[in-house]
RNA sequence: GGCGGAGUAGCUCAGUCGGUAGAGCAACGGAAUCAUAAUCCGUGGGUCGGGGGUUCGAGUCCCUCCUCCGCUACCA
């Protein structure tokens, strides 16, 4: 595979310390549904997710749950690796930042920064209050009070420090030159603005806590979060082996996807780390919103926060896939509310998409003995609804080069918002009685264009797309974007199994279908 | 404080180069009956945050005021 037809995306690594939530869903659901997109398209992908487990805040939690470090995140790590099970996610790698690969890596890196010149020795100075185990600005400080109001003292410690000032003007000049590098714009100016205020060298390396990547030849030392972390990238085609296949055909990477609290580390740090150890940064990143639920911001202590698990038990896999790409523009925060969540299930995917497929294969299993009807003369609506259907991947490639899940929905129910007039206008089952030789036509012209609404659909809710296309006979092999237009089309004559809802519909407790 | 963004129909939002306001949802009325009581059609007199200005004409440009939100350095 050549490297044009490559495409390497990959999530955040998450912080073992955490709970897996919807953020952390929201994230890896986003990168799915590209590497899906992107692997029906032909491009060879590798999609990369993992976790974070080194720092003080797991050494600690680890003591407290009276765990050695490494027993304690190989617990933690697995919550991950289950959640993208769960989801369904089809990443082709979960880096975990305490394997050896990774811990290479960092360390070559660190390395190649520093024989560059890009790392010295400093002091870290600042306001740590213990209570808080934080570190504080003199300009967070309240009447010489941590914000909290915790007390704070003067700490001072040895820290290697990255030369991140001196990087200042390249990244601008890289921002200006990549007007796609961040995303979205409004995340784009506000890195800029933040970049053009001063940048101020970034210590990298900690004297406090033993659960990190040692630095080389400075034993005193781990590694702090930032290279450790974003180093992971790299990590995970093959660094520091730059000859290494995958390093060849993936690097750089074609989008980072993160939230948006971490768009600095990933747009600033990030680019400034590779291009001082001359290698090249990512072609994007990207940054999502964050969810409310039911109007309220969420948080731990409000206990309102939401397990994308739970969910899917209620809602199902498909149907929450849809609800989060579709009901915000990628890159705004979003609502999650019940009501919404089941209007969007039962209107859109039930009623739209789900209804389209079960009346128009339902006349064609019992008017058309059950097969692919033989399609005769098309007219030009026939002619005007394909062209539709047919104009789709051109649409979609548009949108998912940009992230834009939810344009990419909107115009697949475009088409669905068609087929349904169509269905209404044409009226085939009156044809059925009058000229059955034109039912045929049309339930032809309408079971093509369910065949590309349900390929192009599988990016985002593959359980229904596939059970849509095995219900169409279309075959595995025959699912990618390759087979849509004329050439793939279905074979008049194929038999067809007795149609089965696809996407149900979303029924309150207590108020059972009338 | 500085920088950036936003205030448009009940709700969520579109509105390109200025030309007498649009979509989806909700609501109401109708058609149809193939279908997961699903579908289709019709119905929107909302000071386009307030005020002022430019213009033959302004959500759409300029000024000003109000309100809300984001960023403003080490919280993955």
């Amino acid at each position: 595979m050549s490297r044009a037809n490559a495409y390497y995306i990959t999530s955040p690594i998450y912080y073992v310390n955490d709970a897996p939530h919807i953020g952390h869903a929201y994230t890896s659901l986003a990168c799915d549904a590209l590497a899906r997109f992107m692997r029906l398209d032909g491009r060879e992908v590798k999609f990369l997710t993992g976790t974070d487990e080194h720092g003080q805040k797991v050494e600690k939690a680890a003591s407290a749950a009276g765990e050695a470090p490494q027993a304690f995140v190989e617990r933690m790590s697995r919550r991950f690796s289950r959640l993208s099970d769960q989801m369904g996610f089809t990443n082709d790698d979960f880096i975990r930042t305490t394997e050896q690969r990774h811990v290479a890596s960092v360390q070559r890196l660190w390395r190649e920064l520093a024989a560059r010149d890009q790392i010295y020795l400093g002091v870290y100075a600042g306001w740590y209050s213990v209570r808080d185990e934080a570190f504080y600005t003199e300009s967070d400080l309240v009447d010489g009070m941590a914000p909290t109001g915790a007390p704070v003292e003067w700490v001072e410690e040895p820290s290697y420090f990255f030369r991140l000032s001196a990087w200042q003007d390249r990244l601008l000049e890289h921002y200006e030159n990549n007007p796609d590098f961040i995303a979205p714009e409004t995340r784009r100016n506000e890195v800029i603005s933040f970049v053009k205020g001063g940048l101020v060298d970034l210590s990298v390396s900690r004297t406090s806590f033993r659960w990190g990547v040692p630095v080389p030849d400075d034993p005193d030392h781990v590694m702090y979060v930032w290279i450790d972390a974003l180093t992971n990238y790299i990590t995970g085609v093959g660094y520091p082996d730059t000859a290494h296949p995958e390093y060849r055909r993936f690097w750089p990477a074609d989008v980072h996807l993160v939230g948006k609290d971490i768009l600095r580390f990933h747009a600033v740090y990030w680019p400034a780390f590779l291009m001082a150890a001359e290698l090249p940064p990512p072609k994007r990143v990207f940054a999502h919103g964050w969810w409310t639920n039911e109007g309220r911001k969420i948080s731990k202590s409000l206990g309102n926060i939401i397990d994308p698990v739970a969910l899917v038990e209620r809602y199902g896999l498909d149907q929450v896939r849809y609800f989060l790409l579709r009901e915000v523009p990628f890159g705004n925060d979003g609502d999650f509310s019940h009501r919404a969540m089941v209007s969007r299930m039962n209107d859109d995917l039930a009623n739209d998409f789900g209804n389209l497929v079960q009346r128009v294969l339902s006349m064609v299993n019992r008017n058309c003995d059950a097969r692919v009807p033989e399609p005769g003369a098309l007219e030009d609506a026939d002619e005007k609804l394909l062209a539709a259907a047919h104009a789709l991947l051109d649409e979609l490639r548009d949108s998912f080069a940009r992230q834009s899940f939810h344009t990419a929905l909107i115009r697949l129910w475009e088409v669905i918002g068609a087929a349904n007039r169509y269905v209404d206008e044409q009226a085939p089952w009156a044809l059925n009685k009058t000229d059955p030789a034109r039912m045929r036509t049309v339930l032809y012209v309408l079971a093509e264009t369910i065949r590309h609404l349900a390929v192009l659909a599988q990016p985002i809710t593959p359980g229904g797309a596939g059970r849509i296309l095995d219900q169409l006979a279309v075959d595995e092999g025959a699912r990618g974007f390759a087979s849509l237009g004329p050439d793939g089309a279905l074979v008049p004559g194929t038999p067809l199994a007795k149609p089965e809802g696809v996407f149900p519909r979303y029924v309150e407790a207590g108020q059972g279908a009338r």
